[in-house]
DNA sequence: AACATTATGTAATAATATAACATTTAGAAG
DNA sequence: CTTCTAAATGTTATATTATTACATAATGTT
C-alpha cells in the first residue's frame, strides 16, 4: 500500500500538471504552465519536484532532464525504475515488469557494493515511429 | 575487435584527460583542465565529447552529467551500458557482466517497442563508504 | 585539383539547476 | 491553546550545463 502523503499546495499543483500531461515534462515548461497559479520562480518548481521524486509520485528521466508521473501505483519510493524511451517521438513509458525488477533488485557483483537503487532507460523506436 | 578511430587533436587531448583521471569528469572541469592546451570554449569540449560518446570511447553518466572512459575494451559503441555509482564518494565504475548484458539486450515486453540501446545506473554505497 | 566531409575557432546565448536569506504554514509536544 | 520544530514558501541572484550560428581550416576521396 502506498502511504498517503499530504501534498502541499505547490506540490499538488505541479503533480497534477505532470500527471495530467500523461508524459514527461521539463522543469521550465512546468514553470511556464504554473505561472498563472502563482508559482513564479524556478526554485519553487525544483523544490516541489525534489519532494515528489523523494516520495515516489514522479520520476526523473535522467537522459532527458524531464519528470514523469509514476505509472506504477505500488511504487512507494523511487528506488527501482525502468523506462522505455522512443528516440524519435520522445514518448516515455514506465516499464513494470516483475521479472525485470526482481532480476535487477537482486543483482550483485563482486565489487563489494550493496545496491539500494537503480535506474534503467531503454531506447528504441516505438510502434508508431517504426512504421513510418 | 574495436575499430581504431583516428582521434582528432581535440578529441585526443580530451580523451586522454578523462582516461587518465580514472573516473567521471564533468564538461567544465575538462574545459578548465585543457585550457593550457588551447581548448578555450565549451563547444570545443562538447563537440569532442559527443564524438567520443558516439564511437564508444567514453560514456555519459546521465545522473551525474559526467563522462567516463570506457573500461570495457570490447565495447564498440555505447549501446549497452551499466554503471555502479557510490552515492557517498561518487565513485563510478562500469559493470561488465555478461549475464546482465545478455539479459538486458534480449529484454522485450509487450509494448511493441524494439530496444536498440539501454543505460543502467545502480546506486549504493561502495565498500569503503559502507565501513565508515 | 576539385569536392565532400569532418573538425576547429569564436562569440553569444539558451536551458537546467542551486545558493542564500527571510518569512510563513502545518504538525507535534507540552 | 501555546510553544516549539520541521517543512514549505517567496524572492533575488547566480551557478552549471549545453547549444545556436557563423566563419574557417584540415582531412580524405575521386
Amino acid at each position: 500500500m502506498q502511504k498517503e502523503h499530504n501534498l502541499s499546495k505547490n506540490q499538488k499543483i505541479i503533480f497534477d500538471l505532470i500527471d495530467k500531461s500523461g508524459g514527461p515534462m521539463k522543469a521550465y515548461s512546468i514553470l511556464f504552465n504554473v505561472q498563472k497559479k502563482g508559482i513564479k520562480a524556478p526554485l519553487q518548481v525544483y523544490r516541489a519536484l525534489d519532494k515528489l521524486v523523494e516520495i515516489g509520485k514522479i520520476h526523473k528521466i535522467e537522459s532527458r532532464n524531464a519528470f514523469i508521473a509514476c505509472q506504477n501505483s505500488s511504487c512507494q519510493v523511487s528506488k527501482a525504475t525502468a523506462f522505455s524511451i522512443c528516440e524519435s517521438c520522445e514518448n516515455v513509458s514506465e516499464i513494470s515488469n516483475l521479472k525485470l525488477s526482481k532480476y535487477l533488485s537482486n543483482f550483485s557483483d563482486n565489487s563489494g557494493m550493496k545496491y539500494s537503487k537503480y535506474n534503467l532507460e531503454f531506447f528504441g523506436l516505438c510502434k508508431k515511429c517504426k512504421s513510418k
